[in-house]
DNA sequence: TTTCACTATTTCAAACTTAAAGCTTGACGA
DNA sequence: TCGTCAAGCTTTAAGTTTGAAATAGTGAAA
């Protein structure tokens, strides 16, 4: 009985991941409500992403006999279509290289993706899909997007306005900062 | 040089994730301009998500020495003083059950966290904070939490009151899809 | 009582992921 | 030319995650 932890509904505890996990700690600054909702925000928006990543690699697997992060890499290989080398595909999908190159591995063997030696400059490897790649990801995506047109099926077009600026404005803030991280 | 992916600024392709990865693609239902939003939100939030996961995993690892998942099952167990079930503690993380089972493990071997048999029902087994266990997360969360509070600072209140009803409508229209899944 | 279906948890193999270390190549100045 | 450093990628070890199988306990029907 696979994917237990989905079938919440006849569960008390469902979906509570998005509810405050720290409503009852006696922490420093619990007295700012504005830090409070956004870390309530933080946590609710978990919930969802992780509600609908389970609901689509449980797709992926049962109607494809594929998995999420190799989805992921042909998205994106299909997405730039001349390919992409190694280190544009893991800040593309923000993975980390070593993962990767461990994905595209298994894409490579599975004939659906192919590594290309750049001449110029011979560090570097385009990663590409192969045509019976291209038509494998087709045939997937579409449904892939049905699917995700199903599970938002309740955001309206006024939904959709609301949550894209502010998306926006976050992940713009998000990378702005990461300029000014601690990274030696 | 740890997380290079996450160091986006000087690169072309920064938050791309984040883009519509299908735009020039020829599938069926491509003239559906409601569902393309709708893709192309879910692709926003999976992007934003990943981006905040992976500030708070360098977060983590770097400041308090520990991991975003043994974190999660922490703030459950906090957030449920009194202690969980195996099985809830899956459900409410929606992660599988094996793999709270791995987590709950390296977190009992560090003496953060104990299981307790059930008298009742022998098959049954509690999870809880050891006193050590709650120190420890209370003082990582405090940080935890303001480092949300960064993250999310470009979030005015009103962004706030805009993606709460969108997200909660959204997760419990997610869970009662749930039930009419095919899963045998 | 026995049997059978169901529940709770763990175990296992395979896949995924990260962070760090290692290898090869390229760029550039001494 | 040589040395040095950075860039691009892979490898490695440790940890995470899934999905399926195994183990064990519960409860109710026959």
């Amino acid at each position: 009985m696979q994917y237990e932890y989905i079938r919440t509904t006849e569960h008390m505890m469902s979906n509570d991941l998005s509810t405050d996990i720290h409503s009852r700690s006696a922490l420093g600054s619990e007295d700012d409500p504005l830090a409070m909702r956004r870390l309530k925000l933080w946590i609710r928006m978990l919930g969802v992403t992780r509600q609908v990543e389970n609901q689509l690699r449980e797709f992926l697997r049962v109607s494809h006999d594929t998995t999420l992060p190799r989805f992921d890499v042909m998205a994106a290989l299909h997405r730039w279509r001349d390919g992409l080398t190694m280190t544009e595909l893991s800040r593309t999908l923000l993975i980390s290289n070593g993962n990767a190159t461990t994905v595209v591995n298994r894409l490579v063997k599975d004939g659906l993706v192919a590594r290309i030696h750049s001449e110029e400059d011979r560090r570097r490897i385009t990663v590409r899909l192969t045509p019976k790649g291209l038509e494998t990801f087709e045939a997937v995506a579409a449904e892939h997007r049905d699917m995700v047109n199903d599970l938002f099926g309740d955001m309206t077009e006024a939904d959709l306005d609301a949550m894209r600026g502010v998306l926006r404005r976050l992940r713009d803030g998000l990378s702005t900062q990461n300029v000014s991280l601690p990274m030696e």
